[in-house]
DNA sequence: CGCGTAACGGTTGAG
DNA sequence: CCCTCAACCGTTACG
């Protein structure tokens, strides 16, 4: 379950123990760090702890990704995405076959040995989750899990860049990619600006609360100066894989239309601070977000 | 004061 | 279907 509400940190600033920052704000803490702004006041900018802005300064530059780390679940030991392209090309071959028959093949065929060996239940489950529908399959680039498989729901996990940014990283794959192919556009409404409420809640704070201090708003739009959408689109801080997997985080923020529920109590749990007001100012939160944390 | 990092309590998901 | 456990998370505190 997403807690509809975060806890709030020293700093004034929404995070949800346990969870990644939204990438949102994790591109704003690389992209503030490379304008040279010092991680101290990056850390108080965007009400993110200063361990974790080391963090994720850290990690960009180990690994080139602002995406946080693959969450859960057990290294795939035995379910290898060679293993899983065997399965699947048995499954073609004979769709009637067997789950104990296709770990057959595998010893049979030396993909597996007995010690990485698929049990047959997690055979049944790579036929069940990954191969399913195999009329419509396409190809399964074996270890790039980058271009989302047709999956009827994608894991969270599905956001972060698995395989590559999870090893200690070799000096050579280190730095951006070289290709930073855009695969799409994002639509405006779903800018990352957009999504995460960050204007309209601008726009609210500043008409519920006639008293805004514009002084703040400017510091605001200084960050705030690229809106999220072209970040994400452009941004040299993103790469491909990442802006496959920055679109997704609407599971964060986005609804359809009207952003009602879990956009808006992530959002208005103040994930993203409207501006950055110290925080003997959040108290005004309350007006525009109803769904404040206790 | 700024920064790196260990400890901590938390979530997640493959096996 | 449920449990386990190792992966990751961000915050906090310490050096």
């Amino acid at each position: 379950m997403e807690p509809a509400f975060g806890e709030v940190n020293q700093l004034g600033g929404v995070f949800v123990n346990g969870r990644p920052l939204p990438n949102a704000i994790r591109l704003r803490i690389v992209e503030l760090a490379q304008l040279g702004i010092r991680p101290c006041d990056i850390s108080r900018q965007l009400r993110v702890s200063h361990g974790c802005v080391s963090k994720i300064l850290a990690r960009y530059n180990e690994t080139g990704s602002i995406l946080p780390g693959a969450i859960g679940g057990s290294k795939p030991r035995v379910t290898t995405p060679t293993v899983v392209k065997h399965i699947r090309t048995y499954k073609q071959r004979d769709p009637g076959i067997f789950a104990w028959e296709i770990r057959d093949r595998l010893l049979a065929d030396g993909v597996c040995d007995k010690f990485n060996l698929p049990s047959v239940s997690s055979i049944s489950r790579i036929l069940r989750n990954k191969i399913g529908n195999l009329s419509q399959q396409s190809h399964y680039e074996s270890g790039k899990p980058s271009h989302a498989p047709p999956q009827p729901a994608l894991p969270y996990n599905h956001l972060y860049s698995y395989p590559s940014s999870k090893v200690p990283t070799p000096p050579g794959m280190a730095g951006l990619p070289g290709h930073m192919a855009m695969h799409r556009i994002w639509p405006s409404s779903h800018s990352v600006t957009d999504i995460l409420g960050i204007r309209s809640i601008t726009e609210q704070q500043i008409s519920d609360s006639p008293s805004f201090p514009s002084a703040k708003l400017e510091e605001w739009s200084a960050i705030n100066r690229t809106n999220f959408s072209a970040a994400a689109a452009c941004s040299p801080l993103v790469n491909a894989m990442d802006k496959a997997h920055l679109e997704p985080e609407a599971k964060y923020a986005q609804t359809p239309s009207g952003l009602p529920s879990t956009v808006n109590s992530y959002v208005t749990a103040g994930s993203i601070p409207p501006y950055p007001l110290p925080p003997q100012c959040l108290p005004t939160w309350g007006t525009a977000a109803p769904a404040r944390p206790m």
